[in-house]
This record gives C-alpha cells, structure tokens and sequence, in this order.
DNA sequence: CGTGTTATTGACCAACATCAAACTTAGTGG
DNA sequence: CCACTAAGTTTGATGTTGGTCAATAACACG
C-alpha cells in the first residue's frame, strides 16, 4: 500500500478525465488521449514548491490531493497569495502560454500532483480541441476567482473580505464534496489569510474574532462553522455568480 | 468618409486577423473563417457600457478604436476597474464560458468595438482549433496582467502601485505602437486611476505629486513623460517577465 | 514534556480615507 | 473670442482603518 493515502492508489488519469467531465464533455477521444498522457506522481510535503515565480516551467500539474497556494512576491518580502487550488485543480496549464511562471505554486498540506509535459499536453490538445475547450473553460473560472479576490482586496474593508472569502471557500469545496451543509475545514493559517486578502495577520486575527463575536462564523482550529448561510454572505457582499460557467 | 476616425474605414475583419496575429500563428483556414465571422460595428461614445456586469452576454466584443476598461461594483457603491483595453483587444472572449458577464465593460474614450455573436465564435472554433489556442493565449495574459494587479493592490504601496502601473501601460502602449521612446497618453482621471488602484482620488493625487516632485514622472494633463526608464520600473517593483508569452 | 508554530493581546503609529472647498481646465454655446 | 459650465485637480483639516512591534498564551507534534 502507498503510505501516503488511499486516494493516490487511484489512477491518475482517471481522476484527470473525471475531473475533466467536471469543466465539460469529455469525447472518448478526449478520453483516450488522456490516457496517453505521461504523468509523473509527485508527492509534495507540507510547504514545499511544485514550481518557483521566475522559472521557465516544462511541466503542467495536476492537483490529486492536499490544498495548494499560489503566490508572487513583492519588493521587500510581501507576498501575495492568489488563490487556493484543491484537488482536480489544474494550477498552471495557464503555463503552455506564459514564457516564464509570474507564480509559484506550493502544497499548503501534504499533498500529491500528477506532473504532465507540457509537449504531451500539446500534442494532445492539437489532436483533441475538445480538451482545450475544456482547459479554457477551467482558466477563465479561475480569472473570473481572480477577478472578484481584485475587488474584495481593492475596495472592500477587512470584515467583508474575509467573510466573503469564507463564501467563496465555502461553495468552492461544496461542490468538490469537501464541505457539509455547515461547515468546512480549511488548513489556513492567519498569516496565510492575510496575505490572500491583503492584511496584516493581526488585523485577521481581530475581524475574525469580530465575525466570531457577531455570531456569524464559529471556528474551532482549522474548521468552519456558520449558523447563517444568508448572514454571512451578506457580511461578504457575496455573490456566487461568478462562480458559475456556461451551461451548454 | 466616416466621421469618427481613419481607422474606423479599415476593415474589422482585417483588423481581427492582424490582432490575432500579434498572439500567434494564424493559418490560412484561421484567417478565412474569421472573414467569415458576422461583426457589427459599434461606435461607443465615453463612458457608454458596452457590456453590463450580471447580464448574460450573447456577442463577444473586440476593441478596433478608443481605450475601454472593464469594472466591477460592489456593496456601498465602491467601483474595482480591473484592467484596461487598447484596441486590438478582446475584452470579453471569456464570456464564451462564463455563465453570467462577472465584469462591466465601458468606453473611457469613445472608441469603437465589433460585436461578434457568440454561436459564430463557437462555430468558427470548433471548426479551427488553432483560432482557440490564440484567444486561450490572449486570455492567459490578460490574467497574467490581472495577477500582477491583485499583488500591487495587496502588497504595494501607493507610490509602488502608481509607478507599476505606468510601467505596465507603457510597456503595453508601446507594443502596440501607441507610445514613443519616454512618453505615452493615457486618458485617465485621478479618479479612475484610484479605482483601479484600490485608492482614494486624493490619495492619488497626491501621490502623483510625490512622483513629480521625486522626478520620475513629468504630467502635463493626460500626457505622461519619464526620464529614467530603470528610476520609474524601480520605483514601481515593475519586472516586465508577466507580460511575455512563449515564443513557440 | 519540550519546542516550534500559530493565535492572541496591547500599545502605538502610519498610510490612506473622508469631507469640503477652491482652483484649473476643457468644452460649449452665443 | 468670451463667458459659462461641468469635469477634473488640488489643498487643508481631520478621522479611521489597518499596520507594526513586541510580548504572551495556546496548541500541535515528536
């Protein structure tokens, strides 16, 4: 038995192309194509980088388990998270088309990446549209993420942004069955927080116990709780919307 | 003669194929699909929406005159201006997938756009996988800009933040012959200008002040002019690597 | 149990926001 | 060409959000 966890037992490329059919039609084309894909299983201990801001990047992964962050840093030490992938995420096939990686992406919690060549993966869309449909398809959810973090950071207070970010968290792992009707868990520290939504850790350690004492979030650790799904969202001026694609 | 402009007697489709080009390579099936391609044109007088964010969009829009720049609104009134677009751009080929416009789109000069009906991109698409890989291409930089935005209006400072985005638009001015050796015009309010930056107008204005006075910029209304390219991309944290895609 | 990471507190400070008014500039119509 | 207007810029005074620093308390893990 892989002594890291059951799921890495499952076949990569199986959970690629269900993943896939998450984003879109999957054409038995698609399908046994993927099969064809190289992929290199790499397990990423908690902290560690799968791929570093500044490099030339050959290979895309693909996310089997574990939380990972990808951030940029700035001049003098800041760092900037952009957004949490979970599993079946695809962090960077942004990469097939970008010389160099503006990001870097590290496992949060311990966690394993289907590795992929970016010449496979090239090959495969040049004979398979359908899966750049479905790659594009993932991208631009993932700018539209990036678009609403934009404005949360750009013009909304720290209460709104972290309960607004609970939201986004919060449906975001709904759908990939990593959420109860209540409740989530999240391995995030405060200092992780303040760097997505552009605060200091103390100041998130304060409009969090501000949410807790306003009754809308409950938190015992890493785990989530709300009683109001409708206060919350309102607390974060949330609107899931831009969360939802096409469908066709 | 139309009234508007020379350009506007220029073909849109020509124009598209040319665009498309400075993305990637257009082949001669590529070329012949997209003259097939219905466009409307539409003259946007300043400040007009072409796009409204919340409405389901049904054409896609691309930028033949006139800056444009897409915004996003939230609770209270405040305003997130997410990036801007010089012609030759393809503001909203994303709503391809996206269920609901996540964004505004707006003229902030008046401008022209050539509206293309979605079922017709879709068509031309599918039909040459390669016009797909262009928009995907078009669209990951587009998102690469968006990043280095969300770190500025996270982890920079005002003064960082103002100078960085002059270096950006020059940068990107410059590529499409809209900006000479040390100077670029840019139509933009102070105003604008803080919602895009996450800042107060004043506080705007008075960090311009400070720019001046430190002589890294020299502003005569709209027209902006720097004298030490490498005391500006300083002074702004500015690395141009995000802009760059793969030369294939 | 110790040890290192994370959370929490308090005191103090700075960056940036807000408000309101004055000043400039660019357009517009006569 | 000038007066008039509206939009944009600039200024000052003042307020607030959120940052910094530094110490302590709580955990989590081996």
């Amino acid at each position: 038995m892989p002594k890291l966890c059951k799921q890495s037992a499952l076949d990569p490329h199986g959970r690629f192309v269900s993943a896939l059919r998450t984003w879109g039609d999957v054409s038995a084309l698609d399908e046994a194509l993927v099969h064809e894909l190289p992929m290199r299983l790499q397990l990423v201990p908690a902290q560690e980088e799968v791929s570093r801001e500044g490099e030339r990047a050959s290979e895309c992964s693909f996310v089997l388990e574990g939380f990972f962050f990808r951030h940029k840093m700035v001049a003098g030490g800041g760092r900037q998270i952009l957004t949490f992938d979970l599993p079946d995420a695809l962090p960077d096939v942004r990469c097939l088309h970008l010389a160099v990686n503006d990001y870097s992406l590290t496992a949060l919690s311990a966690g394993t990446v289907a590795r992929i060549p970016h010449a496979a993966l090239r090959d495969a869309i040049a004979q398979a549209p359908g899966l750049a449909d479905i790659f594009w398809c993932a991208s631009m959810r993932e700018a539209a993420i990036l678009r609403e973090r934009l404005a949360s950071v750009g013009r909304r207070t720290a209460y709104q942004r972290v309960a607004h970010f609970f939201c986004e968290m919060y449906v975001r792992m709904k759908e990939r069955g990593m959420a109860s009707e209540d409740h989530f868990a999240l391995p995030i520290t405060q200092n992780d927080l303040g760097d997505t939504l552009g605060l200091s850790t103390v100041h998130i350690n304060r409009t969090l116990q501000q949410l807790r004492e306003d009754g809308i979030i409950v938190s015992h650790g890493k785990s989530h709780r709300f009683t109001d799904w409708e206060r919350l969202r309102q607390a974060g001026d949330f609107d899931p919307a831009y969360l939802s694609l096409t469908a066709r």
